[in-house]
DNA sequence: GTTTAGCACTCTAAACCTTAAAGTGCTAAA
DNA sequence: TTTAGCACTTTAAGGTTTAGAGTGCTAAAC
């Protein structure tokens, strides 16, 4: 589709945007970049390059810029996927060993180290805990009116709860709540806690009610709600050129609030685009409030389970080659980690 | 001190500041808020303010502008603690009453009432755990590696994690240690789980030795790490005028950084002053980043318990009025809800 | 046929003026 | 003691000018 040269100009200017935050004239890439060719040709490419939406210039008499599409061409076409020093593989490594006892301190491991090495803004989001299958669920008894529920899923997600009861419980009613909670959902997924379920509770178990609801309502609001949201490094984006821009800063702490973030997140996180790692150029996103945003995502699996979202957001003049390797090397580290982690608890089980 | 006019002047330009967010000149005050005399009357009266320091000029020919002295002269004297409508009464009253069965929820909650009812950032930290007494520690076992330890304390605070274990560990072994942990540790201070403890468990139980390690380690990190910050309305700050100066949004930025954040209230909260309400104004505060800022911070507390800080941050041009007011308010209220659990607490011990 | 030197043309950004408006401080009268 | 009046100061906005960067196109060179 592109010729070689044009290919070669256009990673160059992009590269160069990328470096500087500003227009690429034909001269700036001159010289560079094995670009060998006076600029006159350069200029004539340039306008080529232009004419097929892959450049913009912000006015008739300055450099170019690279358009979303211009950046989708870059990321699909021309990308190098090795843009990571040994120092920085040495930092992720000692990061992503770190002992965690919760798939929720990995995650924010993961997307603290992230920001770290790419120096963008990172989000990380638990997984959405609907479609898991429960393990077992546990009450345990804290007082005589506080009770603790902890659900465990079958991929090591563990959820607990805290109910408060206005009378006090006894300790049977409690074991009957165990067995019957147990009896009916082990196995199945956690969104199976849902109406049918609540309405089968109430007329069965009338005799205890007065403890199911408040459970029931408890054990609902954490599974709904309590997605936490990791961030780090919003300082960071600080820092761009393009937060000049008051409208763009503002922007971004606009979509940074928890609540939109988590939104957000969880848009992409139920994306069903296979891929490993994603990339939303600018006004690709949905969100029109993200048109002067990349974000790059990618899932934490293990075994095909959802462990998480983690993403980098900053401005579509985005290092994308840093950003996408670090990903890369990440998202294959925790495969890895994952992976011994799997033999251990196979060991643990005693099975295979 | 000052006479009863200039109270009155530098009252009406501090509120017309607040207000419009410009300078305020001699005209602008003339005829409104009970403010009558003659521009040239008001134009002496600002001098002679100016003069002890009450007020500033941006410019030699430009109206005036509160300094952090007139602002602290203006908290201390002229406040009216009573800027609260009935409808955010009822708003606060409705937002405290959410049945919370934890208190982290219930910091949560304070915290985004106080920024909705106020437009300003909020944010919210528990408390400082090393002081508050053990009550009981209960351990229970998820899985044949996995388990769950659970403390809690006097005041109700319940804070719970989870340790993974690299070889099996026995029921008896989870009664060896919560026997060991309740005998030397209920009734003391988290902050009793310590050297000398760790020292005592390691020499006296080294059977079970590679139990024990993990679970102090993980206690340890729980207690000293995991003080959730909860923040609120970070996006409102942006829109006040100030926030159009970068370096104003940059700093802000910085600032609110999860661990700036953590550090900032930690200090706030270790702060003696025992004030219901205490106010931070500009240069007043340590941290020079925050010379642009004020903190307003109270102290949730119960029974001389303390229960976490709740802090509002914006511009020195901050509504103090709306904002002391709507903290006494909600101060109130906690402690009044916090009385009706109490008495709910003395019914379910069967005690007094 | 491809590449490049050369040049007219365009546009921006910075520097510099000018001017109107807002506000003060001071003097002198009320 | 208060206030009207006025000279003076400063900013902010608008308008001009100019240097410089960069382009597109033409025609010559390879």
């Amino acid at each position: 589709m592109l010729d070689d040269r044009k290919k070669k100009i256009l990673q160059a200017i992009i590269e160069e945007y990328i470096e500087t935050a500003e227009p690429v004239s034909s001269k700036a890439i001159m010289g560079k970049r094995s670009i060998d060719y006076s600029s006159a040709t350069i200029r004539n490419e340039m306008a080529e390059l232009e004419k097929v939406g892959l450049l913009d210039k912000p006015h008739t008499s300055s450099g170019r810029v690279p358009s979303a599409k211009g950046y989708r061409y870059y990321v699909d076409e021309l990308l190098n996927y090795n843009d990571i020093s040994m120092q920085e593989i040495k930092y992720i490594q000692a990061q992503l060993e770190t002992k965690v006892n919760q798939i929720e301190d990995l995650t924010k491991i993961t997307t603290s180290t992230l920001s770290e090495i790419t120096h963008y803004t990172s989000v990380g989001i638990g997984p959405r805990v609907d479609s898991e299958d429960i393990q077992e669920i546990k009450f345990i008894l804290l007082g005589s009116r506080l009770l603790m529920a902890v659900i465990l899923t079958d991929n090591g997600l563990i959820k607990e709860t805290i109910i408060k009861f206005d009378d006090d419980i006894t300790e049977e009613q409690v074991e009957t709540l165990t067995y019957l909670f147990n009896n009916r959902l082990k196995g199945k997924p956690l969104n199976e806690i849902d109406k049918p379920f609540e309405e089968y509770m109430f007329s069965e178990m009338g005799n205890i009610l007065k403890v199911v609801k408040p459970v029931l309502e408890q054990i609902k609001r954490v599974l709904s709600e309590d997605t936490q949201i990791y961030m780090e490094g919003a300082d960071k984006s600080f820092e761009l050129p393009e937060f000049k821009s008051l409208d763009i800063a503002k922007n971004f702490v606009n979509i940074l609030d928890t609540e939109k973030t988590k939104q957000m997140l969880d848009i992409l996180n139920n994306d069903d685009n296979q891929d490993e790692i994603n990339v939303y150029i600018g006004d690709e996103n949905v969100d029109k409030a993200l048109k002067n945003f990349s974000i790059i995502t990618f899932k934490h699996k293990e075994n095909g389970k959802d462990l998480g979202t983690i993403a980098i957001i900053g401005p579509t003049r985005m290092d994308y080659s840093k950003v996408i390797s670090t990903m890369k090397y990440i998202s294959k580290k925790l495969d890895e980690n994952s992976n011994k982690l799997e033999e251990g608890k196979e060991d643990e089980n005693g099975r295979k």
